[in-house]
DNA sequence: CTGGATGATTTATA
DNA sequence: TATAAATCATCCAG
């Protein structure tokens, strides 16, 4: 603050000094608030009455003065002596012990950046030290995919923090050599020790550098903000929408029996599911399907929680499921039985589970026409077509008629509930224990 | 406002 | 590394 006033005073002594001097009369010392009385007060008003009146011709009329003054025989004496003067006074010295200290905000605000990724080496460097920060405080999971965003928007910050900063130290620059130059060419009129100029570039840069710790202060804020709202944005939980929860629903109870897509089958679901879900913003397909596998993870250990509690999606999604694929069945049927069913019920299925009827309704309806599910289908019509039948009766009230527990069992669970390890499901409707209880829900 | 539903994250495990 | 299980955090219907 201090030093500003100085930079005006030091500037507008060079400027004005040749003028002043014209009416024999300087500017009283700047500092001495002491006895600001009417005199002085008077002075000053002459003062800006003769800056007022400063005219291009008495400009003209003072460089030629100067000229004047500095081509006068007796100048090299009288600069002597104002340069002895100037010494005692010791004016110039005070300020040059001002080794300014690192400051800690700025430190703070340094490391934060370097940290963050901002500051520092280019993108190699950069980018690593954003990510190391990044999984710092975030988990596992924030590797590459999801950071993307991020990463753009820090990219985003990044190049104008650059931009601006260089265009400070640009600014910077400019100026200090302004001064310099100006001060140079005073050093011919009035006496400017080498400390002096050297004082006024450091003033300089310090009211420079605090423009900068401006920037980067706000910089850090924006990371912040950034960071902050991303963190968020993941925190924050957003239902799917009811189609997407549909057709994962569809593709869980259909393969009941091991319900674990594969990388393709994700990919296929979180397509499907992308277009219901993309209000996640730019959801790219490999957020989606880092979604499905949250989904069926969660759907996973939910069911086997409490399959009681599922029954009754089951039955509603294995009715549809059959309702659904009821006419591609026919279909199929209908090409089975014209073609040949010769198909080798194992194929190319080795551990793989056979499929239910879901299965089949996934490899009609969504991976539509796989070649390697697809093949399965006539293998498994006959007893497609038996369990189809058995659950589009129940379709139509089912649980009353059929005594209320006909219900989708977990057939794919082993005694302990995995699903990993079991044995070959029977693809049948199977009225085993109901688990926990069968609450027949007549309701619809 | 509350409790259940549910998506996301974390931790443990094979 | 994928998954299970536990837990967190938010949504949402009642």
């Amino acid at each position: 603050m201090d030093e500003q006033a100085r930079i005006m005073q030091a500037l507008g002594g060079v400027s004005l000094a040749g003028h002043s001097i014209q009416g024999g009369m300087a500017l009283p010392p700047p500092h001495g608030h002491d006895g600001i009385d009417d005199g002085r007060k008077q002075d000053i008003g002459d003062i800006l009455h003769q800056i007022m009146t400063i005219t291009d011709q008495s400009l003209d009329e003072a460089q030629a003065k100067k000229h004047g003054l500095n081509c006068h025989r007796m100048k090299p004496a009288l600069f002597s002596v104002l340069c002895e003067i100037k010494e005692k006074t010791g004016l110039s010295i005070r300020g040059a012990q001002e080794e300014d200290p690192p400051d800690p905000q700025l430190m703070r605000l340094d490391n934060m950046l370097l940290a963050e990724g901002v500051s520092g080496p280019e993108k190699g460097g950069g980018s690593a030290a954003a990510a190391a920060a990044a999984a710092a405080s975030g988990g596992a999971s924030d590797n590459s995919i999801e950071h993307s965003d991020y990463r753009a928007k820090l990219t985003q910050i990044r190049q104008i923090y650059h931009t601006e900063l260089e265009k400070y130290e640009q600014a910077c620059n400019e100026f200090t050599t302004h001064v310099m130059n100006l001060l140079r060419e005073q050093s011919r009129t009035r006496p400017i020790s080498p400390k002096e100029i050297e004082r006024m570039v450091g003033i300089i840069h310090r009211k420079f550098s605090s423009i900068q710790m401006q920037l980067k202060q706000s910089t850090c804020e924006a990371v912040m903000i950034l960071r902050s709202r991303f963190l968020d944005a993941r925190r924050k939980r957003r239902n799917f929408s009811k189609q997407a929860t549909e057709i994962l629903n569809e593709y869980f109870y259909s393969h009941l029996s091991n319900p674990y897509p594969s990388e393709e089958a994700k990919e296929e679901l979180a397509k499907k599911c992308s277009i219901t879900v993309s209000q996640v913003g730019a959801a790219s397909l490999s957020q989606t399907q880092w979604l499905v596998s949250n989904w069926f993870g969660n759907k996973r250990i939910r069911y086997k929680k409490n399959i009681g509690k599922f029954q009754e999606e089951a039955n509603l999604y294995a009715a549809k499921t059959a309702v659904t694929a009821a006419h591609a069945v026919a279909a199929a049927v209908q090409n089975s039985q014209t073609n040949s069913p010769t198909t080798p019920n194992s194929g190319s299925s080795g551990s793989f589970n056979l499929p239910n009827s879901g299965d089949m309704f996934l490899s009609m309806q969504s991976l539509n026409g796989d070649s390697y599910q697809g093949a399965q289908v006539g293998a498994n019509v006959q007893s497609q077509v038996d369990t189809l039948r058995h659950v589009i009766s129940q379709t139509a009230g089912y649980s009353e008629a059929l005594g209320g527990n006909t219900m989708y069992s977990p057939h794919g669970l082993n005694a302990n509930g995995g699903w990993h390890d079991t044995t070959t499901p029977s693809a049948v409707i199977s009225p085993t224990e109901g688990p926990g209880s069968v609450h027949s829900d007549t309701s619809n």
